[in-house]
DNA sequence: TCGCTTAACGCAAATTATTTGTGTTAAGGT
DNA sequence: ACCTTAACACAAATAATTTGCGTTAAGCGA
C-alpha cells in the first residue's frame, strides 16, 4: 500500500518518465542547452509534447528535474582513512563534475527553478553526503567541523564561483578552501 | 567619438530600452515572475514583441538584464567609521534586498543567464563595492581581509542559502558570517 | 483475482509565442 | 547637411503551448 493517494508512480507512468529523462540526457550531449525544445524532447522520447507540459509545466522545470536526478549520487564516497582526506576527495570530485560545461548548466537549471523544493533538494544532497563523512569521522574519534560549516566554507564558495565567476575555480582553489575550513575550531 | 563601431546607444534606442526596462519592473510588481511574457512586456512598453526578441533573444535574457541594472547601486555605501561596521552594514543591506521574493528571483534570473558576462558582472558588483570598503580601511590604517576572502566567507554563503535553501538566511546568520570572517588573518 | 475509479496519456484543434521578411526612421559618423 | 545602416514597426509565416476529449492502464478494494 503506497502512501500516495491517487498519484501513480509505476507502470506506464514510470516508463514514460524514464524515457523522457533519457531523451533529455541524450539531447544534452549533442545539442546546446539553449536550443533543445519540449517538442524535440517529446519526439526523442516517443511521447507527445502535451504529456511533458502536463507533467512538468515547462522546459526549465523538466531540465531542473533531470539535473537533480543526475546530482543524486550512485557511487559511494571513497574512504581515505581520515576526514581531511575524505572531504578533499569529495570536494575535488564535486568540482570536477560541476565545473564542466554540462555540470555548470545543470547547476544553473536547478538554481533557476522556481520550485523551492528542487533547489532545496540540491543543497540537501551535499549536506547529506557531508554528514556521512562526519559520521565516519566520529566513528574514528576524529575532530571535525559541523556539515553546515563545511557548506559555508567550501561548497558555497565553490558553487558561487562556478555560477557567477567568468573563470571556473581550479583544484588549488578548492584545496585552499578545504584547508582553511579544517584549520578552525569545530564551533 | 565613441569606441563602438556602429552600435547605437542613444536617442530612440535608449528610450526604447528604458521603456522596456520600466515595463518589466512595473509588471514584476503586480504579476508573478512565471507568468509575465514577452508580448506582455512589449505592450506595456509600447513596442512590438519583435523589438524585444531581436535585442535580447528571449525573456530570460531580458529579465537577467533588468535584474543586473537593479543590482547596480545608486546609493553610496554608508561610512560607519570602521571596516567591521561598514562590512556589516553592507552585508545586512544586501541580505535585505536579496532575501525578498523579488530579490531572490532576480538572483535566480542572473544565475540562470547563459551569458557568462551577465553573471560575471553580478559578482563584479559585489567585489567592486567591497574594494571601496577596503580602500577606506586602508586609508584609516585598519587591518582588513582581501575582498575575495570576504566574498568567500560572507557573500558566497549568503547567496548560496538564498538560492538553494528552503528558508532564507536571517540577520543573525549574516552577523555570524561577518564576525567569523573578521576574526581571521588577512591571509 | 476481478472490477472499478480516475490519473496519465495520445491526438488534434485552438491559442499564443517566436521568427522572419520588408519597408521606414533616425543615430552616428563624414 | 548628407550618407550609411542600426534599430524599429508591421505583418506574415512558423513554432510552441494550451486545451478538450476519447482511450488506456495503475492503484485500490471487494
Amino acid at each position: 500500500m503506497t502512501i500516495h493517494k491517487g498519484i501513480r508512480t509505476g507502470g506506464r507512468s514510470a516508463r514514460v518518465q524514464q524515457s523522457i529523462h533519457e531523451a533529455v540526457k541524450l539531447l544534452l550531449e549533442s545539442h546546446d542547452r539553449a536550443d533543445v525544445t519540449v517538442p524535440m524532447v517529446a519526439q526523442q522520447a516517443g511521447v507527445t509534447p502535451s504529456t511533458i507540459y502536463r507533467r512538468w509545466g515547462d522546459l526549465a522545470t523538466l531540465l531542473a528535474d533531470v539535473a537533480l536526478e543526475r546530482f543524486e549520487p550512485d557511487d559511494k564516497l571513497p574512504d581515505t582513512g581520515s576526514f581531511p582526506g575524505d572531504l578533499m576527495a569529495y570536494a575535488e570530485q564535486y568540482l570536477d563534475e560541476m565545473s564542466s560545461s554540462l555540470g555548470r548548466s545543470m547547476l544553473r537549471d536547478v538554481a533557476a527553478s522556481d520550485d523551492s523544493q528542487c533547489a532545496g533538494r540540491c543543497a540537501d544532497i551535499i549536506t547529506t553526503r557531508l554528514t556521512i563523512l562526519t559520521d565516519r569521522a566520529q566513528a574514528r574519534g576524529e575532530d571535525y567541523p559541523p556539515p553546515d560549516q563545511v557548506v559555508d566554507r567550501v561548497f558555497a564558495p565553490m558553487v558561487y564561483r562556478i555560477i557567477f565567476s567568468k573563470t571556473a575555480p581550479d583544484v588549488d582553489y578548492v584545496r585552499q578552501l578545504v584547508d582553511q575550513c579544517l584549520s578552525e575550531k569545530s564551533a
